[in-house]
RNA sequence: GCCGACGUAGCUCAGCUGGUAGAGCAACGCACUCGUAAUGCGUAGGUCAGGGGUUCGAGUCCCCUCGUCGGCUCCA
């Protein structure tokens, strides 16, 4: 039989007899390396193990090693998922099942609902397929035949309509268990070393609340137990940071049934916290150029008509009417964004190009009547504070304007030690404005990027309709990312509101308006301080920076006297005077994250000073009062 | 808004197939006055989320509402 050529990922060139498959190909490279394919990429393409090779193919074995393996295992996963259920369920037709982040998922329609209880069948079900080791059968039919084989299965004639005419379409065959499916796969099941059903859960076909509501489990599958158990425990990690529970222990915030879904109360130690970040950031903004304004929180309706909200996102306004006497309601409707307030500020005197780029920023409270269902703690509320500004300019005072905001976010998240990325979002299909106001403002944004040599991903299409934005994502100390930052341009509300200025020509000019928040929603950026931090706060954020803890009564006056004086250097500083041992303030100290424990015993008011523990190092030696204030100042 | 689970003392939770509510921590009181992560004893604390229904009897079963949790969706 002739040899055909085949390169490899280094450069080098193999021979193989035609014919060979993926895994020949391994084994002719090596036995270990057969041992651990899992599939092949050819020209770039993943493909299953047994794919046939052509001469002058580059081909790459992929191992659990490569970047590719755990899709490749999820995936898998998701079949030996689906298989199990239908072997417990005949009669259940299936929609999409991909793998995700950290594991996967499947829907499903079947006649009965499932219960959590359910899962450890399905779970039992999958350990039983994983153990016999079967393989995945690919098949390739037209779309005709495609059709007739998922015939009664409206999911996936749904998929099959939408995939072009004339491809070959290729099925996975897995015991009862046949799936549309581009693959490819692990060799066998055999491969999925360790997984876990994670939770059952509601999702509507294709994502649309018009469509049915199928059911959905979420899984995740590893190479290894350890991996799993890893997995498993960066989750507990993760509950035990959520600021939920967090901002309980710690007496930040509550959240009350009878206030009303999405509405919390910040305690004194949530609300100095609040402020202790909107004042750093306050005196940021006035050093970086912007003006501070305060604007109202509720609007009559005619603002909310001009500025489109009455009519395209009124049902997540509160609205509400207002006898004024004499036969006159008027309607007026709480602010749940403060572009018009900015945009009446500006408006209320003509402006002229020598004004530009005006800057404006408020820590603007807003409402918005979010679903139901969506509400988590402060990281989605009804209510909240945008650390909000927008700022007016002209079209080629952009370019400088993003960048001054980049340089922003990126002082913000140094302050925290956040890593972050970037997404710019283009133009999508339904959009007002010109196309040249549209590649003018995306490219001023890209090119802001790009002078500061960031790199930034492209969501195409994914911009609002009135203008491209950047999205910024931190990362936490975890690894999970959240969207803080957004620089938005705005074509429509200069639009709208007809704002203008005067240029050097003396012509009138419509400004471009620019809308920013660096960290979002102020509460929500605490609940993700507090979920990076896992509570235990940097001193100049915690809400009590230091605790004096008396040893005996009698050291009370003297600790009264020490809280008294640092409190008078701007520290924040509690004294624990109840009687308990000392060791039990400490414990107690220690739970609240307090940064400093200042014990107070004989020795020390004998010689005034503190012994000072920190939350993490322990008791550090004594010290004396300045330089005790002036350490956790300057820290 | 939709799907599912859940809601018992301030917190964490127990309470079998219906028989009239319990623990630990916290709180309060008393004793202890203590040297770097939890002293002992005692007291008080619940319209079992709210409303309706079934039943001789409901924390427990059914319905509605509110809220919470996990998803979906939305995010001008």
């Amino acid at each position: 039989m002739p040899d055909i050529t085949v390169k490899l990922p280094d450069g080098s060139e193999k021979q193989v007899p035609e014919g060979a498959t993926v895994l020949d190909l391994a084994n002719a490279i090596g036995p270990r390396l057969a041992q651990a394919a899992l599939a092949g990429k050819v020209d770039g393409a993943l493909v299953d193990i047994e794919r046939v090779l052509s001469d002058g193919d580059v081909v790459e074995i992929v191992t659990d090693k490569s970047p590719e393996a755990l899709d490749l295992l999820r995936h898998s996963s998701a079949h030996v998922m689906a298989e199990a259920i239908k072997a417990l369920h005949p009669e259940a037709t299936f929609g999409v099942g991909p793998s995700i982040e950290d594991g996967f998922y499947y829907d499903f329609k079947i006649d009965t609902q499932l219960t959590p209880a359910d899962l450890a069948a399905i779970e039992e079900r999958m350990a039983q397929i994983i153990a016999e080791e079967r393989t995945f059968d690919r098949a390739e039919l037209t779309k005709l035949e495609a059709h007739d084989l998922f015939e009664g299965d409206p999911f996936k004639q749904e998929l099959i309509d939408e995939l072009p005419e004339g491809e070959i379409i290729s099925i996975y065959r897995e015991g009862v268990f046949t799936d549309l499916c581009r693959g490819p796969h692990v060799p066998h099941t055999g491969r999925i070393g360790a997984f876990k059903l994670m939770k059952l859960a509601g999702a509507y076909w294709r994502g649309d609340s018009s469509r049915p509501m199928l059911q959905r489990i979420y899984g995740t599958a590893w190479f290894t137990q350890k991996d799993l158990d890893d997995h498993l425990e960066r989750i507990e990690e993760a509950e035990r940071r959520d600021h939920r529970k967090l901002g309980r222990e710690l007496d930040l915030f509550s959240l009350h049934e009878n206030a009303g879904a999405g509405l919390p109360l910040y305690h004194p130690k949530g609300a100095r916290m609040l402020r202790i970040i909107q004042e750093w950031l306050r005196q940021e903004l006035y050093r970086r150029g912007y003006d501070e304004v305060i604007t109202p929180h509720v609007y009559k309706a005619d603002v909310w008509k001009t500025s489109g909200h009455w009519d395209n996102y009124r049902e997540n306004m509160y609205f509400f009417q207002i006898d004024e006497g004499g036969g006159h309601v008027n309607d007026y409707g709480i602010k749940p964004m403060n572009c018009p307030g900015h945009i009446m500020v500006f408006q209320n005197d003509l402006r002229s190009y020598r004004d530009l780029p005006m800057r404006l920023f408020e820590f603007g409270t807003v409402y918005r009547h979010e679903l139901s269902g969506v509400m988590h703690g402060l990281m989605r509320a009804r209510g909240f504070t945008q650390d909000d500004a927008h700022i007016f300019c002209m079209p080629d005072q952009v370019h400088d304007e993003v960048i001054a905001m980049l340089d922003l976010v990126d002082y913000v998240n140094g302050v925290f030690g956040f890593e972050y990325t970037a997404e710019v979002s283009t133009k999508p299909e339904k959009s007002i404005g010109s196309d040249e106001d549209w590649e003018h403002a995306t490219d001023s944004l890209k090119s802001a990027l790009e002078a500061r040599g960031m790199e930034y991903e492209i969501n195409e299409g994914d911009g609002a309709f009135y203008g491209p934005k950047i999205d910024i994502k931190l990362r936490d100390a975890i690894g999970r990312t959240w969207q803080t930052a957004t620089i938005q341009v705005d074509f429509n509300n200069p639009e709208r509101f007809d704002i203008t200025y005067r240029t050097a020509e003396n012509t009138e000019a419509r400004p471009f308006m620019l809308h920013r928040t660096i960290l979002g929603s102020m509460e929500r950026f605490l609940g993700i301080l507090i979920e990076h931090y896992a509570g235990a706060f940097p001193a100049w954020l915690a809400p009590v920076q230091a605790v004096v803890i008396p040893i005996a009564d009698r050291h009370l006056e003297h600790c009264d006297s020490v809280r008294a004086r640092l409190a008078a250097t701007g520290l924040r500083v509690e004294v624990y005077a109840d009687q308990e041992p000392m060791r039990v303030k400490i414990a107690k100290a220690q739970q609240q994250k307090v940064p400093y424990m200042l014990v107070v015993g004989d020795k020390e008011v004998e010689a005034d000073v503190v012994s000072v523990r920190e939350r993490t190092r322990g008791d550090i030696g004594q010290m004396g009062l300045d330089d005790f204030a002036k350490s956790v100042l300057e820290a």
